[in-house]
DNA sequence: GCTAAAGTGGAGACCGTCTCCGTATAGCAT
DNA sequence: ATGCTATACGGAGACGGTCTCCACTTTAGC
């Protein structure tokens, strides 16, 4: 019976190392209920919502949070990512559709919007804080890199200075976004985008 | 003997209700000892330093320490209340040493310095965070005074857009200030002074 | 000195974070 | 189906920070 069985020994072989078994469908579920329900809850009560609460919503144990999402930027930005991307990829069709200082404008406008809508965003965004956490990483790549093209091509029109740091617009976007007392700070923000592509655009000899 | 001796009823009536009592002098001591720990423990260990720590090590009880600030802001704004006079006492010096718009630039660029210097200040002014806390608000009030004034001054040289709202120039300041990620964020913050400025100047028209 | 107002301090209630480990269960092989 | 085992679960509880409360002490003013 033990002959040349053999059935399957590793059929896609899905990792390089230790032939590792299926995820677990409970498993997969659970994370999905909790990235739901932080959601809401982060919306609700802002970035500092107690985890041991939205896991006790998400009727799991704290434990099985913490397996999932080892530290509250961790769950933020598993939050996020898919809203970030989407963000991204809005910006990337203004490429196609306005001439390059105005997709510029435009975008940058649109991430002022998407930060009022979902103002979690912004301290997410923002790694000040406390340590030298490397996370958000992705995102940000995401959203500079969307900048970048943005910024390139305005340059390349010559609509732009040619030594324009790109990260330096997305860095004041993220700072005017993190700063958002006072309920008229959406319209701030809009005319600050439109002073910094003025004060982006070439000079006389440049 | 009693006769008219009244000593002195209210020598200079302190304040305009109860004819209050002069404050203890012991009081007043630990005030200022909670106030000299707590500087040091914020540049040390951040804006979120323990606060029943900070009571210890100055020598007193937590309940001193919150009775003379009720809240972690309120002692972070008594630490950096005098930082702040400081700066909007230095702004104040540019106006009458430069032209108008260097002056206006200067003391752009003196802001970022500061922050760098006492990172702290950043989170301090920007009150984003979680209520309508209504604290700060005397800090700010400085520094925006100051900055008003200068943009005030530029625009009737001629060398700021009449419509420039100076509050604006101050948000753009705060939150870049506060996106401090990176080694290289002073030099990023100095560059977008200058297309913040160059962005703010009198078009033809205008 | 005496007295009342002002101030003190620290125990402890409360809450959020995060870990640990005994228990449950899904995936896989047979 | 059945058993085996890696995988995942959950929640009690250790930990640490925040903030309150109030019996006690100290001071200002007479």
């Amino acid at each position: 019976m033990m002959s040349t069985k053999h059935p399957k020994p590793d059929v896609h072989a899905k990792r390089l190392k230790p032939a590792r078994r299926k995820p677990r469908a409970d498993a997969q579920r659970n994370r999905g209920r909790v990235l739901e329900v932080a959601k809401q809850a982060f919306t609700r009560y802002g970035a500092s919502a107690s985890l041991d609460d939205i896991a006790k919503e998400a009727g799991v144990g704290a434990g099985t949070l913490y397996r999932h999402f080892p530290t509250r930027d961790a769950l933020i930005e598993a939050v996020y990512r898919t809203e970030v991307e989407k963000l991204a990829a809005a910006e990337g069709k203004f490429a196609e559709s306005l001439p390059p200082l105005e997709a510029l404008r435009a975008s940058m406008k649109l991430f002022v919007d998407y930060v009022e809508a979902k103002h979690i965003i912004a301290p997410a965004l923002n790694t000040y804080a406390g340590g030298p956490s490397k996370l958000y990483e992705t995102s940000k790549t995401q959203i500079s890199g969307a900048i970048n093209a943005l910024v390139k091509r305005a340059i390349h029109s010559g609509d732009i200075r040619k030594d324009l740091e790109p990260f330096d617009l997305l860095r004041a976007l993220i700072g005017v976004a993190s700063v958002a007392s006072s309920p008229d700070w959406p319209q701030s923000a809009k005319r600050l985008v439109d002073i910094l592509i003025t004060g982006s655009r070439p000079t006389a000899k440049n």
